[in-house]
RNA sequence: GAGCCGUUAGCUCAGGUGGUAGAGCAACUGCCUUUUAAGCAGUGGGUCGCAGGUUCAAGUCCUGCACGGCUCACCA
């Protein structure tokens, strides 16, 4: 569907093209940023880029016009920066001035050639001595004071949003930010980043509802992958005993503002550590990547006040239900599910799963400050080791930030007989209807037969962490095309 | 999956109790050589998300559907 405002330009394009121009050239070559113009001269006085008599090309998208008939100013945004640019009739002639006016619309990329001045107000202009069309625009830009602002355009036309809203553009120079300081982080504390198969024949490491695919050539149904884990581990099986993977991770599961049906995730898994050992690293690593992003560990998320000042809180998931639940809640099952029914949790008769949804109630979502919360029941964690005093509770612990979840991690079990018993364990949970199981993996119990070094790993969401330092409300707002229903 | 709210020009938004749709920006035609949300005068632009219904008459009231947002539930 064409608007007239569409049709108009492309009459231009035609007459372009029947004036012997070229509309969509591709030897245009600028030679310099503005953002270089602004660092070098901004503070330089007029009198004195009078004299400098430099001509300098900038090639960028025309984002404003102010024509004066004669004259007129406009700026022109590349991808570092917008300067502005002044075309007049006694620098251009009177066959230029005339064609800018005509053919040059809000929203082309034009290449501007020009030396530098200073207006009466001391904006850091470039007067245009020649200009060539480098792209003809044909829509118009979303409107120069309010921006886009209709949420489902912004995020289906995310284009027009990080060309017309700053803020947004900068949210996902950060995310890459953050994302090259965590690879740093890891590579400088010797981890290898490996790429481990997204394609999975069994879904495995995570108890979630997988996608759905299928090998043509093969035959064979596969699945994208719920988590790196169990190929990560096989890693550590085969001597990288310093690995990490961050990559897509995908979950056939519900939408929301903390929920993205693909989404990305750090592991990593160190040898000769264990769990406490990984809340030390992931104490250290992520507040090296809130230093450099936010520069500060003090900073507001949404109305919170977040204190990431070190060290962070540890709780005991077991001491802290001690404040909500009776000394027969916590031992008898039936009493315990009783209390859980109460508050409509669904639990399907699994105690750990009833102990931790009534803890993340009472506790979990009101940690704002960084905590480690530990000691998770052992039967919700089904590849996390065997606590050595308490056959009950695994060696695994959570990262809490803002209320959210934002890493989860353990010393991974590496027993091959216990991980077969608890892989047969889930299978029984799947077969009395509960959803959130884990598949048994006999490649997987194979290899650890073989022998895994003691380990200990971990999951960063890298989407929610994104999120707590650019204080997004949503995590679509750090995602540049996040999941919409098709229109 | 449930509840609430929203969808009007390319964009941002107005449109009490029903009476054939408005503004600003953008566009077009003029004027204007230091503006910056430039200014002045004029012009064009709409299947009011889609489909039904009530009514003499629906952007407005009712029903269904689509898409989006928020909250909740499940999950990271």
């Amino acid at each position: 569907m064409e608007s007239d405002l569409t049709l108009q330009r492309i009459g231009k394009v035609k007459q372009l093209i029947e004036l012997g121009i070229n509309p969509y050239p591709n030897d245009f070559k600028p030679s310099c940023l503005a953002s270089e113009l602004i660092e070098k001269y901004l503070d330089t006085d007029g009198d004195e880029l009078k004299s400098l008599q430099t001509e300098f090309v900038v090639a960028g998208r025309v984002i404003s016009i102010r024509d004066f008939g004669k004259s007129a100013f406009f700026h022109v945004k590349d991808s570092s920066a917008k300067i502005q640019c002044f075309v007049q009739k006694n620098e251009i002639g009177d066959e230029k001035i005339k064609f800018f006016k005509k053919f040059i619309d809000i929203g082309d990329f034009i290449g501007v050639t020009g030396k530098l001045f200073k207006t009466k107000t001391g904006e850091l202009t470039l007067n245009t001595t020649d200009f060539v069309i480098t792209t003809k625009s044909l829509r118009t830009l979303p409107e120069k004071w309010h921006g886009l602002k209709d949420v489902e355009l912004r995020y289906r036309q995310r284009y027009l949003d990080l060309i017309s809203n700053d803020d947004v553009k900068q949210i996902f120079l950060t995310r890459s930010k953050i994302i090259k300081l965590i690879r740093s982080f890891m590579d400088s504390h010797d981890y290898i980043e490996v790429e481990t198969p997204i394609l999975h024949p069994i879904a495995g490491g995570a108890a979630a509802k997988p996608f759905k695919t299928h090998h043509n050539a093969l035959d064979m149904e596969l699945y994208l992958r719920i988590a790196p884990e169990l190929y990560l581990k096989r890693l550590v099986v085969g001597g990288i005993e310093k690995v990490y993977e961050i990559g897509r991770t995908f979950r056939n599961e519900g939408i929301s503002t903390q929920h993205n049906p693909e989404f990305t995730m750090i592991e990593f898994y160190q040898s000769y550590s264990t769990y406490f050992d990984l809340m030390d690293f992931i104490e250290k690593l992520i507040t090296y990547v809130a230093n450099e992003v936010v520069g500060k560990l003090e900073f507001e998320y949404l109305d919170t006040e977040i204190d990431m000042t070190l060290p962070w809180d540890r709780i005991n998931i077991f001491e802290s239900l001690k404040q909500t639940l009776t000394e027969q809640e916590l031992n008898d099952e039936s009493a315990l599910f009783k209390r859980a029914d109460s508050y409509g949790i669904e639990h399907n008769n699994i105690r750990g799963k009833a102990l931790l949804e009534i803890f993340e109630r009472n506790t979990g979502e009101k940690l704002n400050n960084p905590t480690f919360v530990y000691g998770f029941p052992l039967d919700i964690s089904p590849l996390a080791r065997k606590n050595d005093n308490d056959p009950t509770i695994a060696d695994r612990f959570e990262l809490y930030i803002a209320g959210k979840e934002i890493a989860n991690a353990f010393s991974e079990l590496n027993d091959p007989q216990d991980q077969r018993e608890r892989f047969v364990k889930q299978i029984e949970l799947k077969s009395k209807g509960e959803e959130q199981y884990h598949e048994m993996d006999e490649d997987y119990v194979n290899c650890l037969e073989y022998g895994m070094p003691p380990t200990a790993g971990a999951g960063i969401g890298i989407d929610r962490l994104v999120m707590l330092l650019t204080n997004s409300p949503s995590i679509r707002e750090v995602l540049l095309f996040p999941h919409l229903r098709a229109e």
